[in-house]
RNA sequence: CGGGGCGUAGCGCAGCCUGGUUAGCGCGUGUGGUUUGGGACCACAAGGUCGCGGGUUCGAAUCCCGCCGCCCCGACCA
């Protein structure tokens, strides 16, 4: 019988579901592209969509899509920002008010100009993002310093018409939040984009538990109308940096773009100081290739759309029913305490079950067989170190909450460790070719600052800069041109 | 846009070069039964505009021409 709150059903992504392929995954070593694609498709978290460069989410993406949007938003509202809406669809004049944001943007922009049956006689940009259209609006409510700030943000879909394409890294359409304020004070402004960006840190270490370096971005990579851009880079297990989260100081660019003014304290007109910041659905993609393995995903419990999976194992001859039921009795406790589910199908072999299960990255699996019956006991299972711990059924009600934290943390920790095994230091160009064709990773060397330089070095070794940091060593000379002063920054070949 | 590959059942493929019964195999799917501690097994069954259009031919998945789409690798980017 069903115990009273635990409920029978599988998540989303697996309702019930009885088993598909059972074709391996690509290794890593084999093909990390492909092992990447295999487990975003296998593990049913998207599929590619009929039209080129699009994807469907299915619910197991999407499930952690959401979990992500969840503890964001509530690091959002906690520093006081608040959600709204603003039109997918922007006029095409808007977008070429602001000259660096749209030669930016044009190339990338899908634009409608039919409406109807009718030719629209301005046509119609679908948003790549949405400072424009919101700085248009801002002019309508911003008279006074006393409207100010205006801490927005919105949930949103953007279209961008990329070249090439891959699942949830880079896509033609894709989720994202988009924060956009409006400051009377560049001091304020600044210190919003900053803290924005701190904001995507810790939520890149506390609950992707993904750690980033973080920085500004050098002139040539900034935002198109940006003033400063920050970002947070995070290192992929193939040795290449992603782009995780920016957040941009806009200074008064869109302001004088779409003439926000208000009146300061003093009395005296005064363009408007922005802010916007953005992460979308790629951090699902940086999670996956942050921790998982040949087996499949590896998620950490805090973004695991289901923590714990109970699949009991039924045997001729035992007392199925009371193994079932005994199953239930152990998850009981912890409903409500963390998501946890039954597996009872009888459709597939508890071997299916282990596999699918490791397949989609739930981080604890518990199993409960004749045996484990007899002695009292259940063997609850690690994803992430594979660990089998048998424990007494009441210890399992404690200790699984504990051990999902160490989990968590444990999965932090080795990520960091090998964020810190790649990061290399050269200081001669020749030296710095050798050691991002051999290592990848992220290797810090001196560079001059100059645009050529930077041009020439992602030219010749396909390595950028990730970022420039306040901390960032001072040296003598530049590897490339060297000339002085240079100062010590990190390049990657990145996604 | 350049280079490479592919398009035949839900998925993975064979067949094509050398045209010829009713287009095949594995997995999956449905039903029934036995099973279940690391991707179980048996029986029966369902499932196909051979990417699209044209041509050659008595006859085309197969040969010819054109088109379309997708994937992978490069040039733009969160």
């Amino acid at each position: 019988m069903l115990l009273a709150g635990v409920s029978r059903r599988i998540p989303a992504g697996s309702e019930g579901r009885s088993p598909r392929s059972v074709a391996k995954l690509t290794k890593r070593s084999e093909d990390y592209s492909q092992w990447y694609l295999d487990i975003v498709t296998r593990a049913e978290m998207a599929d590619y969509a009929p039209v080129k460069g699009c994807m469907v989410i299915r619910p197991w993406g999407y499930a952690i899509w959401e979990r992500m949007q969840r503890a964001l938003d509530d690091m959002f509202k906690a520093t006081g920002h608040v959600n709204c809406y603003f039109p997918l669809l922007i006029p095409q004049s808007f977008l070429q008010k602001e000259a660096e944001h749209v030669e930016g943007f044009a190339p990338e922009c899908a634009v409608v100009t039919r409406g109807g049956d009718k030719e629209l006689e301005e046509p119609l940009v679908i948003r790549p993002t949405s400072e424009t259209i919101i700085w248009a609006m801002y002019k309508k409510w911003i008279q006074s310093w006393r409207d100010l700030p205006l801490l927005y943000n919105q949930w949103a879909n953007v279209v961008r018409w990329e070249m090439r394409t891959r699942l949830f890294l880079r896509t033609a359409e894709f989720l994202w939040q988009e924060g956009h304020t409006a400051h009377a004070g560049q001091q304020e402004a600044v210190e919003e984009a900053e803290r924005m960006l701190g904001v995507y840190r810790r939520f890149a270490e506390d609950w992707m538990a993904m750690p980033v370096l973080a920085g500004r971005k050098s002139e040539g990579q900034k935002f198109p109308g940006a003033v400063t851009t920050y970002t947070i880079e995070a290192l992929m297990q193939d040795g290449k940096a992603l782009q995780a989260g920016t957040s941009h100081y806009l200074g008064q660019n869109f302001a004088r773009a779409f003439d926000v003014q208000f009146q300061n304290r003093d009395g005296q007109l005064e363009y408007v100081y922005a802010t916007s910041w953005g992460v979308s659905t790629r951090l699902v993609g940086a999670l996956v290739m942050s921790h998982s393995d040949d087996a499949g995903l590896v998620l950490p419990p805090r973004l695991a759309p289901l923590e714990v999976v109970i699949v009991p194992i039924p045997k001729a001859g035992a007392d199925n029913a009371a193994i079932e039921q005994a199953a239930y009795r152990l998850a009981e406790p912890l409903e409500g305490k963390v998501r946890i589910r039954v597996d009872d199908r009888d459709n597939v072999s508890p071997g299916w079950k282990f596999n699918e299960w490791e397949l989609k990255g739930v981080p604890v699996r518990i199993e409960l067989g004749p045996k484990d019956l007899q002695k009292g006991q259940a063997v609850v299972v690690r994803r992430d170190t594979g660990q089998k711990m048998p424990m007494s059924q009441d210890a399992a009600a404690f200790e699984v909450p504990r051990l999902l934290e160490e989990i968590q943390s444990s999965l932090f920790a080795k990520a960091k460790a090998r964020l810190e095994a790649n990061c290399r230091s050269a200081d001669s160009y020749d030296g710095f070719k050798k050691v991002v064709e051999r290592d990848g990773g992220f290797v810090l060397a001196p560079w001059c600052g100059s645009r050529e330089c930077e041009g020439r070095i992602g030219d010749e070794t396909k390595a950028t800069i990730r970022l420039i940091s306040d901390e960032a060593e001072e040296c003598p000379a530049c590897m490339l041109c060297g000339k002085g002063p240079a100062r010590r920054v990190p390049f990657a070949v990145s996604y």
